[in-house]
DNA sequence: AGCACGCCGACT
DNA sequence: GTCGGCGTGCTC
């Protein structure tokens, strides 16, 4: 009835128009107007005009608002790859208002492979068709040999089968030897076979690998967490699960963090599967980019290894989604649409009717939560697989074992790195502390060095000649003289980073082979062909940032030693304990996987702190439900709720309308309060409300200056702050 | 998010 | 006299 009123007031022939969701910060679609005879169903990737340029969007259904008909543009172009389908329409939707981000820089995140929408081009080839070359010399009679089965072939595939160059066929063509054919593109990667290398799992093994594949066999949404120490063989468990996906001809998801995908653990797929999975991370050349995106959504690869952003992936018929250690910080996204992979994963599970499955030796405390109550099925993996044994850890009490004047390192930690290194073992030190030092002062007026941006300490870089600031990437030369009072050469260093570390072990060690990894020292590829050096052995002592701690494993080191284990626990986060138990607990795992006998020693001034009685102790797996949890719970907001504050400086209609977004989009959640910058720090002080802070700003702008200015309830800025916390998704399905 | 327009400071 | 910094506004 309603559309019969309608038509009333229409033009005699309307146009037909589209919603289309445009990679821009609109609350809905924009409206555009769809030529005769083209199609156009909910899903299509299309090419739209968008002011003076032309950009990907893709028809929406519903959401579209009214606009006047003389503003509509028309669709371009309609990319000939398969439209996203409605589980993945929903998701996009679905993550756009719980993150409270515009839905089409959500959808921008599934199309982010700039030409992947057109099919790729056919391959040239050749086939041999009958004719003989009028001269047979030796090279051409060996290319004709390979080319008789009457096959297509790539011209530098035959030359380099038959071992020739390209020239002598390039020669057989003028003649007419080869028709020229066209082929399909070659797939990126090779079927992965499910049953190429039967698993070895044993007892406790087998009865988890059971529950994952059954969750697959369901062909429903699930989720379980497995959890179990480093080398409990999470990982060939959850290779069953996508193993029996593979044989229901569905395709796999593996979510890493960006850092834990190493060719260690391709190699690792690729031994049980016969193939390595496709990759797809922030660092992929753009054209492999494009045929990952392109193959998933035809269905061509199966399994998909990737960091955060391949959980946008549009898969054709996606069957199963892992997340491989869970609990890692890094399924964050912080910039644009905020969110966490884990949780969106969650989601996507839900919408698709598909298993998820957690996995972490140290689960976070909401997946921990969630197990508990029944939500997630609980796959806990108690042990070692075989010799595999746990290091001893102890821990070194730094008040009686102090080191020597100007060090860091204790005795007792220096004489176990010497005596590992002369049995041609590897030593590990942590230190979660880039650069040499994290403060730097003048020793004559005590000038801190402190970034002019955010107004926190500069930390000395002393490998690049720099002093950098970690919060917002502001970097100067190491200066001289002191800003201040200008005395030349009395500035201080004060506190160890890992270079400082590294100096200190080369004075005591200068023949061993030395080596800092830091995430600061070269890109994703440099830091991965050294993680590889060092699994080989071409390292004697490794220096590392919390980077060794995720994913990789070296077999040849029998010693850990961390060297400011409390680092962390006194930053006022209210997760310190749950991420220094993780943390430590991942990079002592690193060591006694070879069956040698081996130690971790934590340096500490806190040795009766619960967080290091229980690492150390063999009943930390207990203690981390128990206390951690516990804790936790009761410190962040109640579980189930979601708890978001808004805070907004120059628009309270804007957080009005945020929140009542949020509340429709999750009628049952409560406690959404919209605080003003004055109300803010008020609640904070009351502890009524625990959250993070996010403060939005562009590079440059004086962001601490604002928040000191919220805190002082003055002037209002002309920026905005968002707060929230983390919340669990399960609630909102 | 990108891109154009538009207005004030230091330089070929 | 211009180049270029970023503030503001707009895109169906």
């Amino acid at each position: 009835m309603k559309q019969d009123s309608h038509d009333l007031f229409s033009p005699a022939s309307p146009a037909r128009s589209v919603p289309v969701l445009v990679p821009m910060p609109a609350a809905t679609p924009y409206s555009y107007s769809l030529p005769d005879g083209m199609v156009a169903p909910p899903g299509s990737v299309v090419q739209v005009p968008l002011g003076p340029r032309k950009v990907v969007g893709v028809v929406w259904d519903g959401g579209e608002n009214a606009v006047d008909a003389r503003k509509l543009r028309p669709v371009e172009k309609i990319f000939d790859c398969p439209p996203l389908d409605p589980s993945m329409r929903r998701f996009i939707d679905w993550v756009a208002s719980y993150t409270l981000s515009p839905p089409g820089l959500v959808a921008r995140m599934a199309l982010r492979a700039p030409a992947a929408f057109d099919p790729e081009p056919m391959v040239e080839g050749l086939r041999f068709c009958g004719h003989e070359p009028d001269k047979l010399t030796p090279a051409r009679r060996k290319v004709l040999e390979m080319a008789a089965d009457g096959l297509s072939w790539t011209k530098s595939g035959l030359a380099h089968a038959a071992g020739v160059s390209t020239s002598v066929i390039d020669g057989m063509v003028k003649q007419g030897v080869f028709e020229q054919v066209f082929l399909p593109p070659p797939p990126l990667v090779a079927p992965p076979d499910p049953d190429y290398a039967p698993h070895r799992l044993a007892g406790r093994q087998m009865d988890a690998a059971e529950i994952a594949v059954d969750a697959v066999k369901a062909r429903d949404f699930s989720v379980a967490l497995i959890d179990g120490v480093t080398g409990s063989g999470k990982t060939e468990v959850y290779f069953e699960a996508i193993a029996e996906c593979l044989r229901q001809g569905r395709q796999a998801l593996i979510l890493l963090p960006e850092i834990a995908l190493t060719t260690a653990f391709l190699d690792r797929f690729h031994e049980r599967f016969g193939a390595k999975p496709a990759e797809w991370h922030s660092d992929l050349a753009t054209r492999t980019r494009e045929k990952v995106w392109r193959q998933a959504a035809t269905g061509e690869i199966r399994v998909v290894a990737g960091a955060r952003s391949a959980l946008f992936l549009p898969f054709e018929n996606l069957g199963l989604i892992i997340v491989d250690e869970e609990h890692d910080p890094a399924f964050k996204q912080e910039d644009r649409v905020f969110y966490n992979a884990r949780d969106m994963a969650v989601v996507r599970g839900r919408l698709a009717k598909v298993p998820v499955v957690l996995v972490s030796a140290t689960p976070s405390v909401e997946s921990q939560v969630n197990s508990q109550q029944g939500r997630y099925t609980r796959i806990h993996l108690p042990t070692r697989f075989a010799d595999a044994a746990m290091p001893d850890l102890h821990l070194i009490d730094m008040r009686r074992h102090p080191p020597e004047r100007g060090g860091f390192l204790s005795p007792v930690l220096l004489r176990a790195v010497g005596k590992t290194i002369e049995r041609q073992q590897q030593a590990l030190l942590f230190l979660n502390r880039r650069g040499y030092a994290p403060l730097t002062l003048c020793r004559v007026c005590g000038h801190r060095f402190q970034c002019p941006q955010c107004s926190s300490w500069l930390v000395e870089h002393r490998f690049r000649g720099q002093i950098q600031c970690h919060q917002c990437g502001y970097a100067e030369p190491t200066p001289q003289a002191c800003p201040e009072c200008g005395t030349l050469d009395h500035l201080v260093a004060c506190g160890p980073g890992v270079e400082r570390i590294a100096e200190e072990v080369e004075r005591h060690f200068p023949d061993a082979r030395t080596l800092v990894l830091s995430s600061d020292l070269g890109g994703v590829k440099r830091l991965r062909l050294e993680l590889e050096a060092v699994a080989r052995g071409e390292a004697d002592i490794v220096i590392g940032t919390q980077l060794v701690a995720k994913g990789h494993n070296f077999p040849l080191m029998t010693l850990v030693g961390i060297v400011d284990a409390d680092v962390g626990l006194a930053n006022g986060d209210p997760r310190a304990a749950e991420r220094t138990f993780q943390l430590l607990s991942q990079v002592t795992g690193r060591a006694g996987r070879t069956g040698l006998k081996s130690h971790g020693l934590l340096q500490t001034y806190q040795p009766q702190h619960p967080v290091m009685q229980a690492i150390v102790s063999g009943d930390a797996d207990a203690f981390y439900e128990r206390e951690i949890v516990e804790r936790e719970k009761a410190i962040l907001p109640p579980f189930g709720r979601l708890v978001s504050i808004i805070v907004s400086a120059d628009s309270r209609a804007e957080a009005e309308t945020h929140a009542r977004q949020l509340r429709q989009a999750a009628p049952q959640a409560s406690g959404i309060s919209i605080l003003g910058p004055a109300e803010a720090p008020l609640a904070m002080i009351r502890g009524r409300h625990r959250f993070r802070l996010l403060v939005h700003g562009r590079r440059g702008s004086d962001m601490q200056g604002f928040v000191r200015a919220m805190l002082d309830n003055g002037p209002k800025e002309r920026r905005s702050i968002q707060v929230q916390v983390d919340v669990d998704p399960q609630s909102f399905l």
